[in-house]
DNA sequence: CAAATAAAATGACCGTGGTCAATTATGGAG
DNA sequence: CTCCATAATTGACCACGGTCATTTTATTTG
């Protein structure tokens, strides 16, 4: 019963996410197709689907985890202690998602996992982020008559949501953040 | 300059539209093949691509019909007076939008237009359901320090993130409009 | 080292959405 | 009615994601 894995194996799947990034880097996610990647890294396709599940396993782990080192540094930064500060702090985080329509629409569907062995690195990022809003939300500066769960989980739902409004026609001349904010100072700040 | 639509068109439209919603109703909107649907229309497939722009505009149509339907009964309907009251009305809509997950990110892809001469009948329904909303928030019993607008606006933001939490594993035990009921309290009826 | 076993990689193959040059049907002008 | 321009239809073809029986490579055992 053995099951240690091969360095091989180590050593494909970074060749496959190398050349991934590469492709990536030139054309865009949108654009990258399964084939060009496996051959780049010299390897053929079904080699590609015995590492990644399919094509958007491979996204998810991509985009989770320029999602996560940018949740790192939201982290790393002090708290917000007005809603123009904290929509701008999301501000990077926002335009990373919405780098593309693509790349949005993958981390749409994969924000909520369908089963709870298959929770993937996106949607890992979105626990991460409600736990940093949870943080915060939890301040003198904002209502307290709701628990910072319920608060964190609407500032995402406003988030996403601003975000979607960024690809529809009528509404993308405004900037996301600009379009975040009153919902975020009604959500927060209510009299 | 003749750009009279013949009858043949419409026909073959009616055809198509009609195998479709057979082929829906005995394995459901995933399960569609175009191959399938051409087939009992008796066309062949470039027909269909002929009427569609692609599958999903066909989709687009059938789900966005349904929709409308179903947000004409919430027209007719008297206005919602509590928060409760209003997430039992909106419960049908959300049932309909949630049938399937394939439904449902049909739906989210559609629910904004990329460009503004590409507005599809799924968005249209997103601006009436925001009609509906407004009217129903314009109300005494709910929060007046706000726009209709606004208000309505952060409704659908709510109902997008409920249904969406609706296929994520970790919170599909409870049923949609239990999980919309807090959200909309604090944010129609901030103390 | 050789044989046996398990892991990894291969590539021909498939399903399905979508395209387009060629063909056929339609309806109006003369 | 005939001819013709245009709309509608056709089906062979392509692109691309994904599968799986077979082959190759690595590791263990004797």
């Amino acid at each position: 019963m053995k099951e240690a894995i091969q360095p091989r194996t180590l050593k494909t799947r970074a060749r496959l996410i190398d050349a991934a990034r590469q492709v990536i880097s030139e054309t865009g996610y949108g654009a990258l197709r399964v084939e060009e990647v496996v051959q780049r890294a010299g390897v053929a396709k079904g080699t590609f689907f015995a590492h990644f599940r399919d094509k958007d396993a491979l996204m998810d782990h991509l985009i989770g985890v320029r999602i996560d080192a940018c949740l790192d540094d939201l982290a790393a930064a002090p708290a917000p202690a007005t809603v123009a500060d904290m929509v701008a702090t999301l501000d990077p985080l926002m335009q990373l998602m919405t780098c593309e329509r693509y790349v949005f629409d993958v981390i749409v569907r994969h924000s909520g996992a369908a089963a709870i062995e298959e929770i993937g690195p996106i949607a890992m990022t979105f626990h991460k982020l409600q736990h940093v809003l949870e943080n915060w939300v939890d301040s003198a500066s904002f209502r307290r008559d709701a628990s910072p769960q319920i608060l964190a989980e609407g500032v995402q739902a406003f988030m996403v949501n601003a975000m979607a409004l960024n690809f529809c026609a009528l509404s993308n001349t405004t900037p996301l953040s600009q379009r975040l904010e009153p919902y975020l100072s009604l959500w927060l700040k209510p009299d």
